[in-house]
DNA sequence: TAACTATATGAACATATACTCATGTTATCA
DNA sequence: TGATAACATGAGTATATGTTCATATAGTTA
């Protein structure tokens, strides 16, 4: 004879329900994070900037897959790059999503 | 004649290649929160605890897709439930991840 | 201009993902 | 026990994703 407990209700801190283009921006950011390929890659920038091949060589990447994630990353502002030469080099452009990885990394690698 | 820009370095602030656990259990977690429906999910939990069919009418879904996304969640640690007869009251369960859900969604909503 | 370097890009392919539909499972109660 | 309620689960399907391969583009230099 179980009695139906009520659920406790915590409190709420305010915004309830998502807009849509909340819900988009963080789904995407999210998603742009949820890769290993890019995980590494943003990882790696953050040590400073770096050429394209001195990524794919670094982590042992395929100079277009490197190419590819760096596009995706680019469309979503989370790098940028400088031209020298033929040369490009990226940097990390997003101090919030790289601080949500550091963040995930710190927690994760407490085992 | 342009002079070749060494890149500049910034500082190493400690881990900087990421093992393979790490790496997966990051991927795993961002992933999780890269899917609109899993955050609308987790984002109503954080009122407190809910019925599957509560979420599923609240947050306009079907019980079945809930149900998927909830055994996901589970897998993951991200939520867990409590039995009240036939009803399973599900809450969430990483406090950690929550934040990086609350952070990434107070930051897009800022426009 | 031609050759070379660094990077970008499109197509193709294999895999992963998220949903729906139908059905199974578990607990409650008459 | 049978009926019902709440939820879980497997199959099927359409779409998304990440990689490779081949090739294109842009800048540099002889």
């Amino acid at each position: 004879m179980n009695e139906e407990q009520k659920p406790e209700e915590l409190l709420n801190e305010g915004k309830q329900d998502l807009d849509e283009e909340t819900l988009f921006i963080v789904s995407q950011t999210f998603k742009a994070l949820s890769d290993p390929t890019r995980i590494r890659i943003l990882n790696f920038l953050c040590t400073g900037e770096h050429a394209v091949n001195d990524i794919a060589e670094t982590l042992n990447l395929s100079q277009s897959s490197v190419s590819h994630q760096l596009r995706f990353l680019k469309n979503l502002r989370l790098v940028k790059y400088r031209r020298a030469g033929t040369t490009l080099y990226y940097s990390e452009n997003d101090v919030h999503v790289i601080n949500l990885l550091k963040q995930a990394i710190e927690h994760a690698s407490h085992h």
